[in-house]
DNA sequence: AAAAGATATATTGTCAACAATAATTGAAAA
DNA sequence: TTTTCAATTATTGTTGACAATATATCTTTT
């Protein structure tokens, strides 16, 4: 492989692979275009590109350490290095990638310090936010919550791993938007992605890490407007997601890029 | 004036001059060069340029709705359009500008909603994050803090009004940071800095926005661990600030950013 | 004089080539 | 065979040119 093949199109199979994977939250596309080849292609910005990446770390499939090379995502995204680099940008910024001086980008491996610090902030925010939306929710947004939960049970029964840890995250997410915050809803977004990965790094069981019915539980006392029993509810989920992780021994992890996105 | 000027040296007064505007909280340079004009330059990254920008926000320098420019920013920092259009994507990621395409980047105008929003997450984070740090400080942090606030009463002294602004912003930055949970800081230092420019354009008086000795309260009762009284005494800092200003009468604003930056 | 349109200018968006650095490979020596 | 060093290759960092768009200026028309 000589040069870098920019802008060029890339097999549909790859990319529709690619979007086929979150298909239950897809991110909104800035736009659509496709051409004479028969092959669709998208406008992709900065922003879809770390939607996708966002996804990938939610749903286990990039593991910490993994290297993402802009060649790669250039090909896989279809797009310049401009615009893979801007991405990269923003991700480090919000503490997704590390970003190496001449040698690339990486996604973050949180040690414990950095992992107890990720769910000190949850343990100092949901609770609150729980609280905070239990006192004023939208019709709106409660349907919507219950959707997502619905969408949670529908993955638990038909054995998706991938999807169900990402919809287990996206709850917290969501609810946070329920607050009508859109700094907060942002921060938690964040948070629950980096909770992902620590999951990933140190996870024991998955049953702890995705409980039954708690969600349905906090939301239920959203619901009733039961602020306390929200507070409380939430901050016992939170603790025993943090339960099901030993921070002691760290599971190893093999990542190979290509493979992950689909292009082997 | 014709072509930008890439990576030309400016006039050091200029450089200087930015630089000396806030001396009592400097960023760090990622590394220092001079060369044999006896210029002084500064190898200048993103990461400065925002921390910059942050700066003159906080000092009310740089006004909602002011244009920043690539030339104006490249001339200023004496760096190539890369950095500057790198430091805007990040700027625009926290919110504290926004990107119009083909147009350029604009120092937010948070209109009521917003600003209430920022207001709603400092009052949901604060108040905990000050009872968090009430029930374990360390005297290292603890002694930070007495320093700051001892500079913030300084800058009260000698009518230094820009400095106090930015003091005041920045006390309630550094007690996140005393929390040790850098995540949490991150947060708190952006909703600070977009809290200066709400009260640059709602702010009805600058007693009201900037407290006496309300900040020393606050440490005292973190000194004295005691939990409760720091988070009550935040919430009543917080709504303090709040009342001192006005949504329904936004402040004109006028703001020539060559000015603000010194460079007429 | 005011409004509308056309031209010119300035600003931002994008790209592709080049430079700098790190990783890899292969050859030579121990 | 293993180690060390040099040369090669691959990857990231940076720059300057060019394209696309918006803004300003100037002319024309009513």
């Amino acid at each position: 492989m000589s040069k870098i093949p920019n802008r060029k199109a890339l097999g549909a199979s790859t990319v529709a692979d690619l979007n086929s994977r979150s298909r239950a939250s897809e991110p909104e596309r800035s736009g659509t275009a496709s051409d004479s080849d028969g092959i669709n292609r998208y406008r992709v910005d900065e922003k879809f590109i770390v939607e996708r990446i966002y996804n990938a770390v939610m749903e286990h499939r990039l593991a910490p350490a993994t290297k993402l090379s802009e060649h790669t995502l250039c090909a896989t995204f279809g797009v310049g290095r401009m615009r893979v680099q801007r991405a990269l940008l923003l991700l480090s910024d919000q503490g997704i990638i590390d970003l190496e001086k001449n040698r690339g980008a990486f996604v973050v491996s949180p040690g414990p310090t950095e992992a107890s610090e990720v769910f000190e902030a949850r343990a100092l925010l949901e609770p609150a936010i729980a609280r905070h939306v239990a006192s004023d929710i939208g019709s709106k947004n409660l349907e919507m919550l219950k959707r997502h939960i619905s969408l949670e049970s529908e993955a638990r029964g038909s054995n998706s791993g991938a999807d169900l840890i990402r919809l287990s995250g996206e709850f917290h997410w969501k609810l946070a938007q329920a607050s009508g915050n859109r700094i907060l809803s942002r921060v938690v977004r964040e948070l629950v992605t980096k909770s992902s990965l620590i999951v990933g790094l140190y996870g024991a069981s998955k049953q702890k890490v995705c409980p039954k019915d708690e969600h349905l539980e906090i939301l239920s006392a959203i619901e009733r407007c039961e602020a306390n029993a929200s507070e409380a509810l939430m901050i016992e989920h939170l603790n025993r997601i943090r339960e099901g992780l030993d921070f002691s021994a760290p599971q190893p992890q093999d990542g190979d890029l290509a493979e992950i996105l689909g292009m082997k």
